[in-house]
DNA sequence: CTGTTAGCGCTTTCAT
DNA sequence: ATGAAAGCGCTAACAG
C-alpha cells in the first residue's frame, strides 16, 4: 500500500512564502518560475524547483485566478449526458485538455435556455478561462456579451444563426441531403421525415438537406411527411405511428438523430411491421449503439469525438493568442450503410 | 433578441465595494448578506439585495474561496463517459448539486490508476470542497489519505476492500444470484459467465453471486464457462465467441454488464444462432440501450441515477457536518425481464 | 535576474 | 446591527 505524496507536513498548507523560504529567494521569484517566466537563472529555477519537490507544494487555483492570471480550467455546457452523443465529443474534448494539463468544468443545462444564460454569464466572471458550448439553446442571448467582453469561447455543432464567431459542426445539410439521395436512389419516393428540435441550427440544416434532394428529384414535398420532434426518443415513436396512420404511409422513414429512430424502429415494430422489408429506417449521428442494434441502424455519421478534440484546440490556441481570426469548421459527415434499408416493396 | 444582464457597465466588474456603494452600507454588510448572515437587518437586506440585482452583481467564486470559505466545486471522477452507465450516475449527481448551486469538476481517468491518485492528490488541495469517485479503481492508494486529511469524499459502486469509507453502491452479489437463479430457473444448466474487471470490486461480487447461485442448485462450475472481461464490449464478444467453440457450448450467457452483454449478442448472430431461441442472454445494469436493442435485453437493474443522486447528498451532508458517522449503502438490484432470455431448447 | 509593493474580491474577527 | 481592518495565495508592475 503505496502512501501519496508522501511529505513531512500534512497539515498546513504549503505556499509560494514556504517555498521561498526553503529556497532562499523572494516569493516573487517563485511565482516566476511557477509562471514559467523566462527572467529566472537557470540554478535559481532548479533550487527552488526541488523546494517545491521537497515541501510538496501545489499551487492554489483559486488564488493565481484571483490575482490576474489564468484558471486552468475551461466550462463546458452540454444540454444532457443521456444519449452518448454527447459523450463521444466530451471523450475528445477532454482528450485534448488533458494533454495540456487543463480541468473541465461540466455543467449541464438540461436544455434550458435560461440557465444556459445563466451559467455563461457566472462562468465569464473568473471561474474558467473559456468556454466550450455543446448545441448551444438561444446563443444569440449571449454571445453578444462574451463577444464584447473578449471572452473566448467556441460553439459546438451549432451552425450559426448568421453570428460570425468560433464554432465547429458537421455538415448537416449535404449530410441529410446525401442520405436523402441514398434513400431516393433505392426507390423511395414517399420518405417520412422527423426533424429535431427546430430552435437547432443543425435541426434546420437537416431538414433543408432532406428538402434539397427530394426538390433534386422532383419529388413533391408531403407535409404530413414531416414530423415535428424534439430529438427524443418518443418523438420518433410518435413520428412513426403518425405516419403509418396515413392513408399512404411512406416507405422509409428518416429521422434527424439516432434516437429518434430507434423510436421509430420501436414503432415500426409494434405495428407487425419489419425493417428494413417493410419500412426502411435510416438515423443521423451514429452513436455508439446505432451498430448494435438489430437491425443495424444504417446512418449518418458525425464526427463527434473529432469535433469536441477540435473545439478544445481552438479554444485552446484562442486563450494563448486572443487575437486569432475567428473560425468556423465543419466537418463532413459520412453516410455509413448498415441493415435498415432497403428498396421499398413494391417498386411503383 | 434579448440581452443577457443588461446593466450599465458592461466592462468593470461590479464587485461588493459597488453593491456597498449603491446600498449606502459598507462593503462588509454586503458579505453578510451575502453569506445570510442573521446580523442583518432586514431592510439593510433588502436594500443590499435590490442594489445587487440593480448592478447585476455575481459573486466571484475564486475571491470567496480564497478568503477562507468553500469553493463550491465538488470533484468528480469517473473512469470514462463511453457507455452511458456513467452518464446515468451523473445525471443524478448533478440534479442534487445543481438544486444547491455547486458546481461540478469532472475528471476522466481513462481507467489509469495513476491518473487517478494524481487527481485526487490535486483536487484535495483546495480545488474542490469534496469528492466523488465513481468505479475507483485503487482507492486503497488514497483514501488513507484522504481521511487523514479529513478531505471528504464518497465512492460510488465499490465494494470495499474492508476499508471504513463513505460509499454507496448496489447489490452486485444478490443481482447477479437472483438474475443466475432466474435463468436456472428457466431450465439452463449451462451458463456461460462473461465477468467484468476483476479489480473492481463489484466485478467479483457478480461472479460471486453466480457462483453462489450455482452452488445452491447443485450444478457444478465449469471453468470453461467463466470467461475474463473487462466490461468492454470486446470481451463480450470475445467471450461468447469462447463459448461457442466449446464442444458443448452454453445455453445461456450472463455478462457482467450490458455492453458486454451486448458484445455477445453479436458474437452469437455472426454465427447465425438466435437470441433467444438458440442461446439467452442476461445483462447487468440496465442502461437505456438495454431496452432499445431486440430482441430487449433482460438484464439486472442498478438504480444508477439514484446512486448518484445518494451519493451527492451524503457528500453535501459530510461538508456540512464533518463529524458525520460513516455510511455505506448499498441499494437493491432488480431483475428486469424483458426479450433475450427463454428457456433451452432441448429440454435435457 | 531578483526583490518590493500593491492589489485581485471576499470572509472574518474585532470594535463600535 | 454595522463598520474597520487584516489577510487568503498569488500575479504583476516597478524598482533595483
Amino acid at each position: 500500500m503505496k502512501t501519496l505524496t508522501n511529505t513531512s507536513v500534512p497539515n498546513h498548507k504549503v505556499t509560494i512564502v514556504d517555498v521561498a523560504n526553503e529556497a532562499g529567494v523572494s516569493f516573487a521569484t517563485v511565482s516566476r518560475v511557477l509562471n514559467n517566466s523566462a527572467h529566472v537563472k537557470p540554478e535559481t529555477r532548479a533550487r527552488v524547483l526541488s523546494a517545491m519537490e521537497r515541501l510538496g507544494f501545489v499551487a492554489n487555483r483559486q488564488a493565481r485566478s484571483l490575482a490576474g492570471g489564468k484558471t486552468n480550467c475551461i466550462g463546458l455546457l452540454v444540454p444532457d449526458l443521456g444519449t452518448g452523443y454527447i459523450g463521444e465529443i466530451i471523450r475528445g474534448i477532454d482528450a485534448e485538455l488533458t494533454l495540456r494539463g487543463i480541468d473541465l468544468i461540466l455543467y449541464t443545462t438540461h436544455r434550458t435556455a435560461s440557465k444556459e444564460a445563466n451559467y455563461v454569464a457566472n462562468l465569464a466572471t473568473g471561474m474558467v478561462d473559456g468556454l466550450l458550448l455543446v448545441l448551444p439553446r438561444n446563443p444569440t442571448d449571449y454571445i453578444g456579451t462574451l463577444t464584447r467582453r473578449n471572452f473566448p469561447f467556441v460553439l459546438i455543432d451549432h451552425q450559426g444563426t448568421g453570428q460570425d464567431c468560433p464554432a465547429v459542426g458537421a455538415t448537416n445539410w449535404q449530410g441529410a441531403y446525401e442520405a436523402t439521395e441514398y434513400l431516393i436512389k433505392l426507390g423511395h419516393r414517399r420518405i417520412g421525415f422527423i426533424t429535431g428540435s427546430m430552435d437547432l441550427g443543425c435541426a434546420q440544416d437537416r431538414l433543408a438537406g432532406y428538402r434539397a434532394a427530394l426538390r433534386t428529384y422532383h419529388i413533391p414535398e408531403d407535409p404530413n411527411l414531416v414530423y415535428e420532434g424534439t430529438f427524443f426518443q418518443p418523438d420518433g415513436y410518435a413520428g412513426a405511428s403518425a405516419f403509418l396512420d396515413l392513408p399512404d404511409p411512406p416507405t422509409a422513414i428518416f429521422a434527424s438523430n439516432d434516437v429518434m429512430a430507434m423510436g421509430a424502429m420501436d414503432a415500426i415494430r409494434n405495428r407487425g411491421l419489419r425493417i428494413p422489408d417493410d419500412i426502411s429506417v435510416l438515423g443521423f449521428d451514429d452513436i455508439p449503439q446505432a451498430s448494435l442494434i438489430r437491425p443495424a441502424l444504417t446512418t449518418v455519421q458525425q464526427p463527434l469525438e473529432k469535433m469536441g478534440r477540435l473545439a478544445a484546440q481552438m479554444l485552446l490556441d484562442l486563450l494563448e493568442n486572443p487575437a486569432q481570426k475567428v473560425e468556423r469548421i465543419e466537418l463532413p459527415t459520412k453516410l455509413i450503410i448498415r441493415e435498415s434499408c432497403q428498396p421499398p416493396r413494391q417498386a411503383d
